[in-house]
RNA sequence: GCCGGUGUAGCUCAGCUGGCCAGAGCAGCUGAUUUGUAAUCAGCUGGUCGGGGGUUCGAAUCCCUCCACCGGCUCCA
């Protein structure tokens, strides 16, 4: 007999050699029916394994992570069997589960493969799915795996069966489908009641680009079909805040080729909204202490020579500018920190002067390989909410924490609910991606986990994710549907003020060396407004939105007095356009909500006898008549609400 | 950059197994209407069918090439 403990604390004594089904099975048949995987001890492992010693287990369905990503392998598989069905000899690669589903790499030689080769896949899965073929786990040896795959001619298999240890390999048989695969994997085929592929893309073999391309096919699946269906929901209303799409309904942004790709341009309408996130941002930072500062958007070769970021980009980077008399050579700015830098060194610095906090809304211009570019989210010319704080190395742990209050302040007033900080630290076993010393190393990323812990933060560790010249903390935001997204960063930097041998006296009337904090709560502009776009389906704050009143007037006899109301909202600081347009007011309803503007003030006889307005708000309908005087207090009083929470 | 897909008026799209002058709705313009809480009516303008080259008696339609965009891969100071 060994015993068992249940995530309560429940404990059970079975025979050796039940399977966590069998424990299943022994509390519910309805428990049984939905059980995926199990885990024991922690480690996920099939539900059909036996237990052979005392553990801890927990048994895993589509509500735990573990049961999804389960399903979701063995529905890979499932994939996978099919495809061979329908197009044999394919070669197979590598076929995992992701946060949304799986995707499988498939060779598929002479075949071409396309989206209206979906439904027939589709078919094939569920067909096999019926026939509920148990996943059945074979531990083999290497020599075995080897012949087995040189038979079947598949060399990507015999590729990853090479680099394995001996001993530790095993293979998953369901029906005819046999595949080199660690598990786990669900009891059987049955539990797959959805599947749907999604979409076909080119991924280099074992993600290098010297490598064959072959074809990832991604797909999803689901224990239920009406899950599927909310899935597909979910896909449709995700397309629906595309910012590109918003982006341009609402007269946001536009791209031309002629100016070039990657490089947006921003409507009046973007414009205002930017500006308005901008000084929002700087009367934050105002309060924190943060200087302004402005620099060219070219720099001088040698300034990032200097900075490191030369040799380390230069390939990379827009080619220099040179200049046709004196043959000098600029780049395009790729980043501001090499000029906060030459500010901090203009004159002498004092400890008191320290930290010294220097902020820019900078421009900087980076190549980005053409098939990255998307929307606003990844483009070549961007503008940073960036600022660099130069500091003493005992300030370094108040200063990010001050940082990481300002990123909470921002998200809290742009209703970022879901958050999590990821904390980028050194790959150690790879010293050479890395510049500074170890010592420098060390202090910095202790500093930034410390913070992270005190300020109560839900943390991720990822190894190897640290920039070159420190370590990172960045934000990562789920939106309103779930996806997420990496916003704001801080990163700390011994290495730049190294490099450009930055100094400041100290109380002992010594030379020291200032930290260097690199910190963008939106990281950039652009990627901001598009994530806010998605995150708000265009329909941004009152206090944000470009404009936030249209004036409708019911016909053009009442412009001029439409007019004036709008003359007198500006007093108040409301931002207001007349519908000056010969249409009926029904259609401009329709129009103003479509271009999601908050309030619409219909305006007539009436109106314009009392000096009143019939207010209407976006979504909820007629307000009722009030003043003008009235309505501008309400409107202010809902904007000073959503600023001051 | 790589793989695959897409590219027709400002926007959304039809036409695309090659063959009458390339279409629709919305937008725009003109006129009528003077309008009360999600689309008033009529008329008109607008496209060298992404650019270039080729096949053909004839190309939006077939082929080549370049560009842009979309989905990924690789990359991301």
């Amino acid at each position: 007999m060994i015993s068992i403990t249940l995530p309560d604390g429940s404990k059970r004594n079975v025979d050796s050699g039940t399977t966590a089904l069998q424990v299943a099975l022994s509390i519910s048949e309805g428990l049984a029916r939905n059980v995926l995987a199990a885990e024991v001890n922690g480690e996920v492992v099939d539900a059909t394994r036996p237990l052979t010693q005392d553990s801890s287990l927990k048994l895993l369905t589509w509500s735990d992570e573990g049961g999804k990503s389960t399903l979701w392998h063995s529905s890979a598989h499932l994939m996978a069997e099919s495809l061979e069905a329908l197009y044999p000899g394919i070669k197979l690669a590598i076929g995992p589960p992701i946060e949304n589903g799986f995707y499988y790499d498939i060779d598929f030689i002479n075949y071409s493969f396309s989206q209206e080769d979906f439904p027939a896949v589709e078919k094939k899965m569920l067909e096999l799915a019926r026939s509920k073929n148990e996943y059945i786990r074979k531990e083999i040896s290497k020599s075995e795996a080897i012949a087995y795959f040189t038979h079947k001619d598949d060399p990507y298999k015999l590729e990853l069966i090479n680099d394995l240890e001996d001993g530790s390999i095993t293979f998953y048989t369901q029906g005819n489908f046999t595949d080199l695969c660690r598990g786990p994997h669900i009891p059987n085929t049955g539990f797959i009641k959805a599947a749907k592929l999604l979409n076909v893309a080119g991924a280099y073999w074992r993600g290098d680009e010297k490598n064959k391309m072959l074809t990832r096919v991604y797909a999803i699946s689901f224990p239920k079909q009406s899950e599927l269906d909310e899935y597909l929901v979910l896909l449709e209303e995700a397309k629906k805040r595309d910012h590109r799409k918003l982006g341009k309904e609402l007269g946001l942004f536009h791209f031309s080729q002629k100016v070039g790709s990657g490089l947006p341009l921003w409507l009046p309408k973007g414009a205002d909204l930017r500006s308005r996130l901008q000084s929002f941002l700087q009367t934050a930072q105002k309060k924190d202490g943060y200087l302004p500062v402005i620099t060219p958007h070219i720099g001088s070769k040698e300034l990032y020579e200097t900075s490191g970021h030369w040799a380390k980009y230069g390939a990379d980077s827009f080619r220099p500018i040179e200049t046709p008399q004196e043959g000098e050579m600029y780049m395009l700015k790729p980043m501001n920190c090499p000029h906060h830098c030459e500010i901090f060194a203009s004159e002498p610095r004092s400890y008191r002067d320290l930290p010294l906090r220097l902020s820019e809304f900078g421009t900087v211009y980076r190549y980005e390989q053409s098939g990255e570019l998307h929307g606003l989210t990844r483009v070549r010319g961007f503008t940073q909410d960036d600022a660099h704080l130069f500091c003493t190395a005992d300030q370094v742990k108040e200063e990010v924490g001050k940082v990481i209050d300002l990123v909470l302040y921002i998200f809290k007033i742009l209703d970022f609910k879901d958050y999590l900080a990821q904390v980028s630290l050194r790959d150690t076993g790879n010293p050479s991606k890395y510049i500074g010393s170890d010592a420098n190393w060390e202090k910095a990323e202790k500093a930034i986990q410390e913070v992270a812990d005190e300020k109560g933060l839900k943390t991720v560790v990822e190894l190897g994710e640290a920039a070159f010249y420190g370590p990172k903390l960045d934000f990562m935001v789920r939106d309103a549907i779930g996806r997420k997204w990496q916003l704001g960063t801080v990163q700390i930097d011994y290495n730049l003020p190294e490099r450009f041998d930055l100094e400041y006296t100290g109380a002992d009337n010594l030379k020291h060396r200032p930290v260097m904090i690199h910190r963008a709560p939106f990281g950039s502009l652009e990627r901001f407004v598009a994530i806010l776009i998605e995150h708000c389906a265009g329909q941004f704050p009152l206090w944000l939105t470009p404009e936030q009143v249209r004036i409708l007037p019911v016909s053009e006899k009442f412009n001029e007095y439409a007019k004036s109301v709008s003359t007198e909202l500006e007093n108040y600081d409301i931002r207001a356009l007349v519908d000056e347009r010969n249409e009926k007011v029904g259609k401009k309803i329709r129009e103003a909500e479509l271009e999601k503007v908050p309030y619409m003030l219909v305006v007539g006889v009436e109106e314009q006898k009392n000096r009143t307005v019939s207010a209407r708000k976006k979504g909820e309908g007629d307000q009722g008549v009030l003043s003008i005087g009235d309505f501008a207090s309400r409107l202010n009083r809902e904007v000073e609400e959503m600023l001051s929470r």
